[in-house]
Formats: C-alpha cells, structure tokens, sequence
DNA sequence: GTCCACAATCAAAATATGTTTCATATTCTA
DNA sequence: TAGAATATGAAACATATTTTGATTGTGGAC
C-alpha cells in the first residue's frame, strides 16, 4: 500500500484529496506547514508528496529540495510558467495548477509511483539496447534478431523486468512455471544456456550472469553503447 | 548525450521543436508517421519520444502500447481530460496541450529523463561504512566490494544484526544451519577466518574479533572518517 | 616458565554448484 | 503422419565452496 504525504495547509482542498486518495486505496499523511511536514519527513520516508507552495512557516519552494529522493508532485495555484519551470528543474516531478481536475492528478500520481518496468500489457520491453518483443517472441539488438523459445522468452521477460537485480533460481521457477508447468532446474540451467547462446549471436555485450548460490542476473557490458 | 525521438506529422511544429532539443544538447531523431516510429524503435532505442497523436498510419493512441519501456510524454491539442487520464495510465509519463511553452516542455522531458536508478537498494544492512548486500552477497566500503560466499554472507549478516554483542559460537552455529546444514565448530572457524581475510581486503578497519572461550563480535577500528 | 585448551591459518580432499554437450522424449506444425 | 522445433535428463567438465586434518600461534591457570 502506498503512502502519500499531503502538504497543504488549505483545510478544505486537503481534506478533499485525504478522502479520495484514501478511497482509491492510498495511505495518507497530512503536513499542514513546511515545518511540519519537515519534521514528519524525519520520522517516516512516503513514496509521494503532493505539496502546496504557499505555506506557513517554511514555503514549499523551501521545503522542495530538502525532501530529497522522494518525488514530488506541486500543487499551486500559480499559473506562471517561470514558477513552473524552475520547480520541476528543482525537484518536483510534476506541477498541477489549482484547480486541478482530480481524474487527473490521480493519473498523474499513479505516473510517478508505478514502477517503470512493472507495466504489464506492454508489446515490448527493453533496457540498454535490448528489445524483446512480446508478438513475435523474438529479441533484438543492433538490427539484429533471434527467435526464442516459450521458456527462453519467458526467462528474458522475467530479467527484463527486474534488469539489476539478481533473481533466485527459486523465483525463476517459480515465475516461469506459469508458461512451462515442470521445468527443473536442471533444465532450467539448459534453458539460461540456450538463451545465453542466442543473447551471444545478437551481441556479445548481453549475458546472464551467474550469482554463485543465488541465481541469476541479466548483464550489459557498457562499452561503446550506442544502440 | 541523451536521445530523442520526436513523433509528428506536422513538419513546422517537428522542426521547432528539434531545433531547440538540438540546441540544449539533445540528439534527434524524427518520425512521421506511426508506422514510420516503430519502425525506428525496432532498430535503436532512444531515452524518450515526444509523441503526437493526430498521426497518419498508426495512431498515437495505438502507438504507445507498442513502445515499451521508453518514457513518452504525450503532445496534443485534446485538452480533453478523458483522453489525459487514458494515456497517462495507459503508459505516457506526461501529457502536454498544444501549444505548449516550450520551456515547460524542456523541463518535463529533463524531469522525466533524470536518473532515478540511483536509489540504494534497499536490501541491505549497513552499520559505520559497511555496506551488505542482500541480492549479490557483496560486502561493500569506501568504494570497495567483495563477493561473499554463502555461509560467509549468513555470517557477517548475523554480525551486522547485532553489531555490538558477542555472539556465541553455538548460537551462531544455529542460525547459520538454516543456510548450510552441516557446518561444525571447527568449520565455523574456517569460515570466519576467511571472512575476516575479505573484510581485510575491503578496508583493514573492520575485522571479527573473537572473544575467548564465548565466540565472536563485529569489530570497527574508529580511525580517521566514521560514514 | 610450562602446560593445556582454544584459536588461527594453511593445504588438500570432499562436496556442491554451474556450464556445456549429447542423446532422447515430447510437442508442434505442415 | 512425417519432420521440425522444443523440452528434458544424464554425463562430462569446469569452477567455487565447504569441510577436514595438520600445524602453528595465543591466552590463561598453575
């Protein structure tokens, strides 16, 4: 469940937003100056701050680059696209002009908590180069192309939504037995050399690497890197 | 230098705008048509594409699920908030009305092109400089890094769980049988010594200390700079 | 100081894990 | 149904890890 801090010391409009972000299954937090929310930043880190500017004690462009890596969507009043433009090149990730279409900024909110790499229904993924695409099961690089399996597709899915982590040959099973219903690991680890070998064709900079005891890893060599 | 892959059938608008990317460093690239895009993106992968959607061939509504994991930031004439909504949950990372303050837009692309890859993991302990991570089993300090076998990984995080206690050998034994089943006193021993030989590797600071006849303890040298 | 028990390190054997190749079974497709 | 593509299992090999035993060092009791 996510959780977003609502710095707003407009009773009204706070409460508002309290109410619908919390139907639409958000935790909320309320900060009703720049002071308070600093002190509540100290205690607990939210995925979000949705921050007025005019604020009592410490205004919001004040407040802005002492929260940090959390993003930050400013809600003002202030139509003035100089205001705007040095906000988001201070920090904020986005700007909604008072009043705002609530539809709207939920969307946009859901924008900047949604995981990049998390969407599911995508036609294709792709991270440094390397496109994998969904229609046709095949992976391309470079203008080069290889067809993959069911099983070598679904493991280069998997490492392509998690493209740093390492991922447990556990949980690779696991994932990938919704596709292939018994895969061992002992055929897994065919598998992962089969697509190694195409990963080779394509270009030599892609491999899965192997975590000793863990499990694997998609790597990029970054030499050269254009596409 | 950051790539951008401008989609528009209006050639006056298209040249504008690739003039003034151009002119703040970007590198640009051009499409036309829908059709023209995916073709494009089967070859090279630019880090965004500025996508209208009135678009001969394919539409930019039909476009935009085929495009993966590119941010996109939607530019349109709709103001309709309806359609807003649709392709903000539907994959863009922004959406912007025409005509739009150019300098608005050049925030919103560097907002969206800003790196937020570099949050820490958070699956890590870390106690005065000493950083473990859980995904690689890696043991980190002052830049330096050491991979970690398993048992050597369950140790040190046993360590860093209890960074001021001595902990037992038979207790430590127990914990780690959870990883490695079969691992006696005198194996142990082994072990810690070999961690301790990669910690010192790491920075000479940190060491495991043994307390006689009880078992062993984290121990930090507090020379020069704590982190 | 000497002895003893515990601790640290080294080297080598034993075990576990990872990689590839090959042969075989299964599924898919024409 | 035949032929191709794909999946699986076993073997052989390479590598990393763990255990074991021998050896040396160290603290503490007498």
């Amino acid at each position: 469940m996510k959780h977003i801090l609502i710095v707003d010391d407009d009773v009204h409009i706070g409460n508002l937003l309290q109410e619908v972000l919390e139907r639409e299954g958000y935790r909320v937090s309320r900060a009703y100056s720049g002071t308070e929310a600093l002190l509540l930043l100290g205690s607990c880190t939210p995925d979000m701050v949705l921050l007025d500017l005019m604020l009592p004690g410490l205004s919001g462009e004040e407040l802005l680059p002492r929260i940090g890596q959390i993003p930050v969507i400013v809600l003002s009043a202030k139509a003035d696209t100089a205001d705007k433009v040095g906000l988001l090149l201070g920090g904020a990730v986005d700007y909604v002009t008072k009043p705002f279409d609530l539809d709207e900024l939920l969307a946009r909110i859901q924008v900047h908590l949604r995981d990049r790499s998390g969407l599911p229904g995508q036609k294709t993924l792709r991270y440094r180069g390397l496109v994998l695409d969904a229609d046709t099961h095949t992976a391309q690089a470079g203008g080069r192309q290889v067809r993959l399996t069911r099983t070598e597709y679904a493991i280069l899915r998997l490492l392509l939504c998690n493209p740093t982590q390492v991922l447990p040959k556990s949980l690779m099973l696991d994932r990938i037995s919704e596709d292939t219903p018994d895969c061992t690991d002992s055929s897994l680890k065919m598998h992962v050399s089969n697509l190694r070998k195409k990963l080779r064709e394509l270009d030599a900079r892609y491999s899965v690497e192997a975590v000793w005891g863990i499990g694997f890893r998609l790597s990029v060599e970054s030499e050269a890197q254009g596409e």
